[in-house]
DNA sequence: GTCTATATGCGGATAGAC
DNA sequence: GTCTATCCGCATATAGAC
C-alpha cells in the first residue's frame, strides 16, 4: 500500500476544473485527469463512484464561488448600485469560468445533497440582493426577474448571439428598469 | 445508380430533428439517423460533408420556426399585450421543442451563411417586438434586455433551478417593469 | 491506494466496388 | 447514390494482483 496517498478528493477536482477553464467540458476526461495527475484511470474510481459524483462536487463548488462573489456587493438601499454590483460579479464569474458556470447550470441537483445545498444558497444570496435593492424579504417573482435576466445575458453574450452591434448596455437598462419596479407602492402584493 | 434517390437533406434534417425531440442532441446519431431511414451510414455523407453542417442546418430550421412563432404575437401600440404574446410564444417553442431550442444556441453561426442569415432574421423580430411594444426602432438595449429574460427565463425553468416554489409570475413581472421603462419619457436616447 | 489488463460500448468518418 | 468493409479514436468502468 503506497502511502502517502499520490492524490486526493481536491486534487482530483482541481485538475477537472483546471482542464475545464482551458477548453470544455467534454475535453475533460477521466484519462485526461487521471494523466495530468500521474495516474491511472482505475485510482480515481477509489476517490470518486463515478463521474456524475465528480460533475456534482464540481457544479456545488461552483455554486459556493459565485455566491461567495455576490455577497459583498450587497450595498443596502441603494437600489442602483446593489443591482449593478451583484451583476457585474456575476458577469465575472461567468466569463472568467465559463465551463464551470455551464456546469452549474447542467448539472442535475437530483442526487446530489451537496449540491443541492449549495444551489439553494445561491438562491437565497439571489433574494438577498432584491432585499437589498429595496424589494421585500423573499419576493420570488422579482429574485426570478432578475436570475433571468443575468443568466439570460450571459449565455447569450457567451454564444455571441449579440451580434455585431453588441449588447450596448442593455443589462443595465433592464436593470433600471427593475429597480424602478420594485420601488414602485403601486405594486400589488400578490 | 439507385434512382430515384432514397432519401435526401429534408429527410435527413427531419428525422434528426424527430430523434433529437425524442431525446437528447447527443442521442442522436449518424447512426441513429442512417438506421431509421434504412440507409447506411455513409450513405449520409453524400448529403452533408459532417454532422456540424447538419447540425447548422437544423439550428438554422429552429431560428426560422421561432421567429415563425413571434410574428404573428405583435399587437403594435400596445405593450403588455405584444410583450405577453410574444414571451408566450417563445416559452411555448423552448417547452415543445427543448434540444432545438438549444441547439440554436449551442450551433456557432460562422461558417454556415445559412444560420447566419436566419439568426440575423430572428434578432430582428426581437428589434420587431420592441417597436410595438412602444419602444424604439432599432432599440438595442431594449432588444438585449427582452431576449435576455426570455432566454435566461426558459433556460432556468427547463433546468429546474427555481426549485420548489416555481417561477410565480417573475416573468410577468419582469415583463411589465419593461413596458413601464419602454414609456417613460425620460429615458435618455443614448 | 495504485497498478496492469481488460471488458464493452460508443462515436465520426473514409475507400472503393457496384 | 448506396453499399460493404474498415479505420481510428474515445469513453466509462471493473477485476484482481501487489
Amino acid at each position: 500500500m503506497p502511502f502517502p496517498a499520490r492524490t486526493s478528493q481536491e486534487a482530483i477536482l482541481d485538475e477537472f476544473e483546471r482542464q475545464a477553464e482551458l477548453g470544455t467540458l467534454a475535453g475533460v476526461t477521466m484519462r485526461s485527469i487521471a494523466g495530468a495527475l500521474g495516474l491511472q484511470v482505475s485510482s480515481l474510481y477509489h476517490h470518486f463512484p463515478d463521474r456524475a459524483a465528480l460533475e456534482a462536487a464540481l457544479a456545488a463548488r461552483a455554486a459556493r464561488q459565485l455566491r461567495a462573489l455576490i455577497a459583498p456587493t450587497l450595498a443596502p438601499g441603494k437600489a442602483r448600485r446593489t443591482l449593478r454590483g451583484a451583476s457585474s460579479a456575476y458577469r465575472q464569474f461567468a466569463s472568467a469560468h465559463p465551463t464551470m458556470y455551464a456546469l452549474l447550470h447542467a448539472t442535475p441537483a437530483q442526487g446530489s445533497l451537496e449540491l443541492e445545498r449549495d444551489g439553494k444558497a445561491l438562491w437565497n444570496e439571489v433574494l438577498a440582493v432584491i432585499e437589498a435593492a429595496g424589494g421585500r424579504r423573499d419576493d420570488t417573482p422579482a429574485a426570478v426577474a432578475l436570475w433571468s435576466l443575468l443568466h439570460g445575458f450571459v449565455s447569450l453574450e457567451a454564444a455571441g448571439l449579440f451580434g455585431a452591434s453588441g449588447p450596448k448596455g442593455g443589462l443595465d437598462f433592464a436593470l433600471d428598469a427593475l429597480a424602478a419596479s420594485l420601488k414602485d407602492p403601486s405594486r400589488p402584493r400578490s
